[in-house]
DNA sequence: CTGAAAGCGCTAACAA
DNA sequence: TTGTTAGCGCTTTCAG
């Protein structure tokens, strides 16, 4: 553990700044906290003092005093796999962001189920998904503690949340590749054990079912997200003998091996092979023929969370909960023809 | 801003603690902090008072009562492109599990060149590459603060750092095309503005010179690291009256994007086209040819990061500055062949 | 080995 | 509009 404080040069207090500019700590502390109250001409004497000196606040005796606190703990379950997505970066690059803008200190955990979070001193936490990690929110929850949801629905429990409509965007990837006239359609699941891919499945499911087509077994290819795995089933799916005319993949990243794969085997996209990915990375953009994909709005996921949570932090009374899916957009692009 | 205790229930306190256990405040968070001289008898009964009352010390009173902060601030360059790219994501897995088990709280900062940090409060500061953001390191060091620099060799500052031998790598890289026989070895660069970039280009360099191979300006394909970029500059040199027979990569995504333009171009890699990347990125095993690549230890650079800084952290007298390369690894697998 | 007392730097009533 | 006075919850001399 470090020392603040040199021994020689103590940092310097409001207690200086109070002196140097011939007011009362009080008053120091009023203009560091904008109070409206000050004189003008004290302030700018304040400010003066304070920008001469340099003077900082404690933050600890902040929060120490005020019973305050600007930390916003973000929640990582760091399951087998979470570090190869595409989606917990552009996460943590959102809340990071917004963060910084509002000042607010961002705390990240990257933690396993089990382990408890010291929740003492944190003033809202942020859950990023939800697997296998229930208990800790139930105890940010019972603690008192703001807290928040993101990328996962949580529907028995008093909290807000705030995810994707993963069911519906994938219903609306389905139904566009029927409206195609694709009736042969494949599904590449992600890893069923998050929320995400078990909604996109149950998207593609209900969108076949509505459109009367017979859901077929064996066109549903169940994966971690890998690569790998993507790669399996991409290379099974061409094999079969009778190959689906349109592949749905859970994810961008999954969907471009899929792309890969069909070039190895000298298949040509689209024709052979219509393919409609989900997530929007930039990387759909690259590949010879462009990708026809679901964007979900992560980084809007990412800052409303922060807000809905600022909210809460700052209400004093017990703000309301709520409950939001933000809808996906198709945004098509080459990967899929007409049959 | 959350308050931390209720108006009405307060959250419990060294004083309850040591009320119920019978002996006086100091005895308790000489407990706590693990002083050896505590009778056992007392240490007991503490420890017991502090299970039944599920107490937990406040940080805040903690870190201002003794001047010492267990935060560790993780500042991220928030520059265009970082968030695209396999090592971010890795460096902050890294941190973030260590810390979680050195119970260091991690605040994460991705900051603009220009923002300046608020220092105040934090225990310790790792600098995740220095793009632009030189100012902000300066004024860590001379705050005094404990900093380290990752990714990034700085030897004009005094100052910690650990980096990877990107240019030892490059240079293997090349060496063993040379071995296999290439003369005409093309490099795609990342983005130049990173040191890690420019080192791998300076590595390449080295390894034609030390060869006595003349250095063909235009064999340099100068990228950003994106993949869009990469695919252009693999159009350009496949169509090149006198096209390379080997070319090392600056990233393996970038490498990948090669293999797929080769795929779209009847290319066979390695027939073809030797490739080298680097990073060892996983996505590098799923392709139809596996990738060799330079594996550069980001796990255990973040690591020893935290350990380092953490020494820093720890110790009275201000630590013995250290600045180390990792060493690089060839990994060799099936996209490159004998000519 | 233990406890009393003095802060750490700031905020928040309450007066003035 | 301002200042006085208590703390916030803990650590740390310094006596005992």
């Amino acid at each position: 553990m470090t020392r603040l404080k040199k021994t020689p040069s103590r940092s310097v207090s409001i207690e200086d700044v109070a002196r140097l500019s011939g007011v009362s700590i009080t008053t120091v502390s009023r203009v560091i906290n904008k109070f409206p109250s000050v004189k003008e001409k004290n302030r700018q004497k304040v400010l003066a003092a304070v920008k001469q000196l340099k003077f900082e606040p404690s933050v600890f005796a902040q929060r120490l005093a005020s019973g305050k606190s600007n930390i916003v703990a973000l929640v990582i379950p760091r399951y087998e796999g979470v570090f190869y997505s595409f989606y917990v970066l552009e996460l943590i690059r959102g809340i990071g962001t917004l963060c910084e803008a509002l000042k607010l200190d961002l705390l990240l955990h990257l933690t396993d189920a089990c382990s408890s979070l010291n929740l003492k001193g944190v003033g809202g936490i942020i859950f990023a998904d939800l697997i296998g990690n229930r208990r800790q929110l139930e105890d940010a929850l019972s603690a008192g503690i703001p807290a928040m949801v993101i990328n996962n629905f949580v529907d028995d429990l008093q909290v807000s949340c705030i995810a994707v409509d993963n069911q519906g965007g994938a219903t609306n990837a389905v139904n566009y590749l029927i409206s195609l006239g694709h009736k042969k359609i494949a599904h590449i699941t992600g890893d069923l054990v998050t929320q995400a891919a078990a909604a996109r499945l149950e998207g593609y499911k209900k969108a076949l079912e509505k459109n009367n087509i017979q859901l077929r077994p064996q066109y549903i290819f169940k994966t971690d997200y890998s690569r790998g795995q993507a790669r399996s089933a991409a290379e099974k799916l061409f094999k079969m003998e009778e190959p689906p005319s349109a592949v749905f993949v859970a994810s961008d990243a999954m969907a471009l091996e899929v792309m890969n794969v069909a070039a190895e085997l000298g298949k040509n996209i689209p024709r052979d092979l219509s393919i409609v990915g989900f997530d929007d990375n930039p990387s759909g953009l690259y590949g010879q023929v462009a990708l026809t994909t679901v964007r979900q709005p992560l980084i809007k996921m990412a800052e409303e969370g922060v807000k809905e949570l600022e909210r809460f932090m700052n209400s004093r009374a017990p703000a309301k909960i709520k409950k939001v899916f933000l809808p996906t957009e198709l945004v098509i692009r080459e990967s899929c023809r007409n049959v």
